[in-house]
DNA sequence: CCGACGTCCTGCTAGC
DNA sequence: TGCTAGCAGGACGTCG
């Protein structure tokens, strides 16, 4: 489930390998992606430089001299360069053949997209229309304004790009441990010092994931094949049972927002304008 | 307008 | 041991 720290690092890794070389053909695989990629945009990208690669929350963008590719990963997506003599793994759907290297995109539950804009300007206006600000930009005082316009579970309004870009099922738990907060509290009745703790929590848990590169869980790897380390240091995310790192408690896990929701019940008490 | 929920997709696993 | 139902979840559409 790659989201903000495995996509940061997957765009780092990538970065050496792709930023100056040109595409010279691309090679589509038989089953479709979410949104198929057209076949105008094949010739429209051949003999292109990518000029440079970026991330805008769980987003990917490869900059060509007049347009831009826009990859998500989804849930099992991965993006790496491979030599050209490299057996083609099943679920490629895209290879970008860079001459001597190449860049596919492989993903076994299709979540993932790829999306050509001719239009620089169409590109940034996709993202800028669904996308709140990056997390590490983001001043106190408009995090707790955009919290306290929703009265969704704090838990639903950080997996909400919207509010924040980048924030996924895995950090959304893990910041909410880290602040002491329950995932079920109503985002509006954060007090200013709560929504403090939880937008530090949230830039300290972020940081530290893309210093280990990411978490590994399922088949998340980087750009260059390599696992992440971030996995080894969660506090409740997929720690069902398990003993809490502050108190010896189970964590506990629920089903909220639609999602597995992993917390601890001492330490992320729901009292105290709990819901 | 807002929030809750269903849908897509396939590999893995818990449970019989 | 072998089978299958159910679970995993990011983005987006739909419904109340």
């Amino acid at each position: 489930m790659p989201e903000l720290p495995e996509v940061e690092t997957v765009v780092r890794t990538l970065r050496p390998h792709v930023v100056g070389r040109r595409v010279h053909g691309v090679v589509v695989g038989a089953k479709k992606l979410r949104r198929g990629w057209q076949s105008s945009w094949t010739p429209a990208v051949a003999g292109r430089q990518i000029e440079f690669i970026g991330r805008r929350g769980k987003w990917i963008t490869l900059g060509l001299d007049t347009s831009r590719l826009l990859v998500h990963l989804g849930m099992t997506g991965q993006l790496r360069t491979h030599a050209v003599d490299e057996p083609v793994a099943d679920h490629t759907h895209l290879i970008f053949d860079l001459g001597d290297r190449h860049l596919r995109f492989r993903d076994e539950r299709r979540f993932g997209s790829v999306d050509y804009f001719a239009d620089p300007i169409e590109h940034d206006r996709f993202l800028d229309h669904r996308l709140g600000p990056e997390p590490f930009e983001l001043d106190a005082e408009t995090w707790a304004a955009s919290l306290r316009r929703t009265t969704r579970p704090i838990k639903a309004a950080l997996l909400d790009q919207a509010v924040v870009a980048g924030v996924g099922n895995i950090y959304a738990d893990e910041s909410l441990f880290v602040a002491g907060l329950s995932p079920r509290k109503r985002s509006h009745r954060l007090t200013a010092p709560e929504a403090e703790r939880l937008r530090q929590s949230m830039v300290d848990v972020l940081r530290h994931a893309i210093e280990r590169n990411g978490s590994s869980i399922r088949n998340y790897l980087d750009g260059t094949g390599a696992p992440g380390g971030y996995q080894a240091e969660f506090r409740v995310y997929g720690r069902t049972g398990e003993p809490c790192r502050r108190c010896g408690g189970p964590i506990r896990c629920t089903r909220l927002a639609g999602r597995s929701t992993h917390d601890c019940p001492r330490c992320q008490p729901a009292r105290r304008g709990g819901s």
